[in-house]
DNA sequence: TATATAAGAAACTAAATGGTTTCATGTCAA
DNA sequence: TTGACATGAAACCATTTAGTTTCTTATATA
């Protein structure tokens, strides 16, 4: 939902892992739970703050509930990155505003 | 120190605040909590964890403590993030990794 | 239909977090 | 040298966080 709510998502390992494991494929609430050493429910509270972040979306198939990656939220954090990354990549962030204000980039070949 | 303390780091909207004012220039302790609405020491506390993160580096100057943004502490959050930005910019992450594998141009055959 | 399975919900706990107030220490300047 | 100022440090507090156990509900399947 707000920026805050991604930082704070973003603030735990578990979550992050979580996020790693979806960005591979979409995965039940089970699924995920047994790549940690802990219960079901600590997962599936993890899941509620990815949610409230809008990282994850959940469809439910019978009695399971797939968990999806949502990368998109992801962006606002790189967005507020971006703003320092001139003090480390200088020449990067040139290049992305050419392309950026680029109609279209050439092919590479 | 670990990306985890740079990912605890960010999690609080008050510490990101601070990141952008040293982000124009560099402030003694005073300065930065003349912008909050907290008490000094409260602030102390968050620079404390920025520094934990070594996301701001402290220089004495006679009884003032002036914090530095060391912007390099930021990147390990954008190079986590850029693990995922194909899924929004795969224009954009397809040339970074084009130039960040690319060996010294001197040193091309 | 009976049973096993997937997941949500609630109540509880220990520890971390973000704040406060008060006090101590070192440095500048009149 | 004395007093004001910048900061650190400690003790304390309320709330949040990350986890647990137990129970309930819904759905698959033998």
């Amino acid at each position: 939902m707000t920026e805050q709510a991604v930082f704070r998502a973003l603030s735990d390992p578990t979550r992050r892992e979580i996020i790693g494991l979806l960005a591979q494929k979409p995965l039940s609430v089970n699924e995920i739970s047994s790549h940690f050493d802990m219960t079901r429910p600590a997962v599936a509270k993890h899941l509620k703050i990815l949610q409230s972040g809008d990282i994850i979306s959940v469809k439910a198939i019978g009695r399971e509930r797939i968990n999806h990656l949502e990368p998109l939220a992801l962006k606002s954090v790189a967005d507020w990155l971006s703003y320092f990354s001139h003090f480390w990549d200088t020449k990067l962030a040139k290049l992305k505003s050419t392309i950026e204000n680029q109609p279209k980039p050439e092919n590479t070949p």
